[in-house]
DNA sequence: TGGAGATATGAACATATGTTCATATATCTG
DNA sequence: CAGATATATGAACATATGTTCATATCTCCA
């Protein structure tokens, strides 16, 4: 059982991964880590909306940045990120597989 | 890379863990499934909050109901949600534990 | 059947949140 | 330095959300 401080804080990780456009941009740096620019392109979203959820994908360290002269470049904060969106991703593969079978 | 519908299907569910009263109620019944009652008393809110939130997390699957005379006994709906907690739960504590050493 | 206990639901409210638009800041290049 | 490009930020707004209070529904038992 987590204690209230880790409770708190994997509710304020789920909220930030609660939300659809910010799960996208998430699993997009996933896939490949790109600047804001190419984020923005290949999410089909304006430049700002994907710069101010950067924002807190950033400070709440799931996302890192990097700056490359006048771009800058988003990647996963590390592992265990990559790695719990990885797990995640696999349970809910499954999960509507399943779905789909019943 | 998850479909668009898997997205928003993960989106969901993050959303509802994302809230910290939910997690608890989550956590609660993970550690041990109770009545509705005991839930509102070992988490200190009051039985509407309680019952608000299991509607939620009972229509997304998360928790399962049943009825035993006048009580209702919530407790998680499977082990793929189970199991993703439980990855949650392995992964914050390590980074708690990482952020604690430095 | 009537009343008590346990849970669910609805209305109302304050606050939080996602998005857009406009603009600021930073970096490079001529 | 001036202008262009890339990103960040602030204000404003509509909507969503968590919580409370009051009340309805369901179940059991005298």
């Amino acid at each position: 059982m987590p204690s209230e401080d880790q409770t708190i804080e994997m509710a304020e990780m789920f909220r930030l991964m609660g939300d659809a456009t910010r799960l996208r941009i998430i699993l997009a740096c996933r896939e490949k880590p790109a600047f804001v620019n190419e984020l923005a392109a290949r999410l089909g979203s304006s430049q700002s909306l994907i710069s101010h959820h950067l924002r807190l994908l950033r400070a709440a360290r799931i996302l890192k940045a990097e700056r490359h002269g006048k771009q800058v470049f988003y990647s996963p904060a590390d592992e265990h990120i990559s790695s719990m969106i990885a797990d995640m991703v696999h349970h809910v593969g499954e999960t509507v597989a399943e779905e789909a079978d019943a």
